[in-house]
RNA sequence: GGCCCGUUGGUCAAGCGGUCUAAGACACCGCCCUUUCACGGCGGCUACAGGGGUUCGAAUCCCCUACGGGUCACCA
């Protein structure tokens, strides 16, 4: 029998995507495309107080961005709606019902105040702190009592004093856990309002999913969800869980150690597919050699039996090498329209660029693509393209401009920069030929003078591309002007 | 602290008892290419946490220790 692969990623809305959760999305939607299975979006919105609709859009936006699709879920609907928690109470409800007739929940009465002080009693004597069970034999009297004086209940989980969790998980193997280390825990709130552990246990359930992959931070979760479905009688799902995402100093990556959520890295200025090829090789690893992998490539190779059990670092210095990369491959009219954005902001580009601009920085572009690590850059290096004048970066530079050779070759230069031919990357070599031929200076003597002229630095962008973005003008008023300041006369 | 999980070079990682004097990638260093930077090519550096077992043989299996992480909420 060939079960149908049913796998989810459930998000709850209390931030942004978090590049753990992307991964986790990502693991999840490759392991439904390779099987020919569905994944699933699901939004677990039970904690009032944090959720936002705002967050949930952001999450699927970022998801949207990453490329990964869903077959049922929020937005796109599905035969298991509605697939928000917070509308799907009355499910909640039945089962817990169900429970309480069977015996294996019971309403608790006692405050955060008095379970506090409990648990505060319980570490002094050097026990580990949790529930007593003391409202697990409660007559009617009792609650009666509780209720006039206003108290609301929370519903509790019974469980067993005795006896073990197995969990076969996918990914870590067998891990067992004592029953007797779990108190008995709380499946819906006084609000009436179901915990994590119990509506993910309900819906998963009702909704088919047969693989539960997630990060390691809901192992220890498991063993009460395990103990809701047999209580239920409900059929498990497969777990697997994902080992997390680290910091450089090797604890759970937080805010301190850069950008955590997805869009941030959208918003630097990294490419979808960068972060996708880089998020999968945390954790999971091909079978051959290569490394450089689009989303329909993972699609065919990924497999759960390639995750690594131990927790991966983030590296950014392989993700900028991977973005660099990926903006290398991609085509030039796209990283234009991606780049205009961020001159946009930064003040170099109006914000309804004009033709002329937009070739502009087409052109720009060309100049950059290969140097680019992220979109962002491009504004760091927007000042060479940009205005008429420029600094010297160094008296080294200034310097290039007092060899014996430069007014002739600059001069030279201007000539056939103005002599009215069109400025392309082919002119530009024939210029710098031509140069060579009449002056009988070439190579670095004759590069590096119309460079420091041009830009004011030692380093940058191939001139034949250069020069074009800049224009005939631009570049003769900067020749002008830096041979002026370097006490030339041309 | 209890309970879980993990530990191969700076980082990601392959390895699932012999073919390991341990692959590949990023980073780093050197060389080459080149008008500069970058790209690219070539080469180099550096690792099985420690200690006990099991076995003819262990990075691979077992135990202990150390270290790291997760979790112990009316958060997910």
């Amino acid at each position: 029998m060939t079960e149908q692969v049913r796998v989810r990623f459930a998000p709850s809305p209390t931030g942004p995507l978090h590049i753990g959760g992307a991964r986790s999305a990502l693991f999840n939607y490759l392991l439904a495309r390779r099987t020919g299975g569905q994944f699933i979006v699901r939004i677990e919105d039970t904690d009032l107080e944090r959720s936002s609709r705002e967050s949930e859009e952001n999450i699927l936006d970022s998801l949207a961005w990453l490329g990964i699709t869903w077959d049922e879920g929020v937005r796109v609907g599905g035969p298991h709606a509605p697939y928000r928690q917070t509308e799907r109470l009355n499910t909640y409800r039945d089962a817990a019902d169900k429970l309480i007739a069977a015996g294996k929940a019971y309403r608790c009465y006692c405050s955060e105040e008095e379970l506090e002080a409990e648990r505060q009693a319980f570490s002094e004597k050097g026990e580990l702190p949790r529930y007593s069970g003391k409202c697990r034999c409660l007559t009617p009297d009792d609650e009666q009592r509780y209720q006039a004086e206003g108290r609301r209940p929370v519903l509790r989980f019974r469980v067993p004093d005795e006896g073990a969790v197995v969990i076969d998980d996918q990914v870590r193997g067998q891990v067992t856990f004592e029953c007797e280390g779990i108190g008995d825990f709380i499946i819906v709130k006084s609000d009436g309002i179901p915990t994590y552990n119990f509506a993910v246990v309900i819906d998963d359930a009702l909704m088919d999913i047969t693989h539960v992959v997630r990060g390691e931070e809901h192992l220890s979760n498991t063993p009460r969800q395990v103990l809701i479905y047999e209580a239920l009688g409900l059929k498990q799902p497969r777990f697997a869980h994902v080992s997390l995402i680290l910091g450089k100093d090797r604890s759970k990556m937080s805010k301190r150690h850069g950008s955590t959520s997805v869009v941030a890295y959208q918003s630097q200025g990294y490419l979808p597919e960068a972060l996708i090829n880089f998020l999968v090789l945390l954790g999971w690893s091909p079978a051959g050699e290569e490394e450089i992998f689009s989303l329909e490539a993972l699609c065919e190779q990924f497999s759960l039996e390639r995750v690594a059990k131990s927790p991966a670092v983030f590296d950014a210095d392989k993700l900028n090498w991977l973005n660099g990369m990926y903006i290398r491959q991609a085509a030039p009219e796209r990283i234009r329209d991606l780049a205009l954005p961020f001159l946009i902001e930064a003040g170099y580009v109006p914000a309804e660029p004009d033709e002329v601009m937009v070739q502009k920085v087409g052109l720009m572009v060309q100049a950059i693509q290969e140097k680019l690590v992220n979109l962002g850059e491009v504004t760091t290096m927007a000042p060479l393209f940009f205005g008429e004048t420029v600094q010297f970066e160094s008296e080294e530079a200034k310097a290039v401009l007092a060899e014996e050779q430069v007014p002739v070759v600059l001069q030279a230069f201007l000539q056939k920069l103005t002599d009215g031919r069109a400025l392309e990357p082919g002119t530009i070599k024939a210029i710098f030929k031509e140069i060579g031929k009449e002056t009988k200076h070439t190579g670095r003597k004759v590069f590096m003078p119309v460079r420091v002229a041009l830009t004011g630095q030692m380093h940058g962008p191939e001139l034949h591309f250069l020069i074009p973005a800049l224009g005939s003008h631009v570049a003769e008023v900067r020749v002008r002007t830096t041979a002026a300041e370097a006490g030339l006369a041309l």
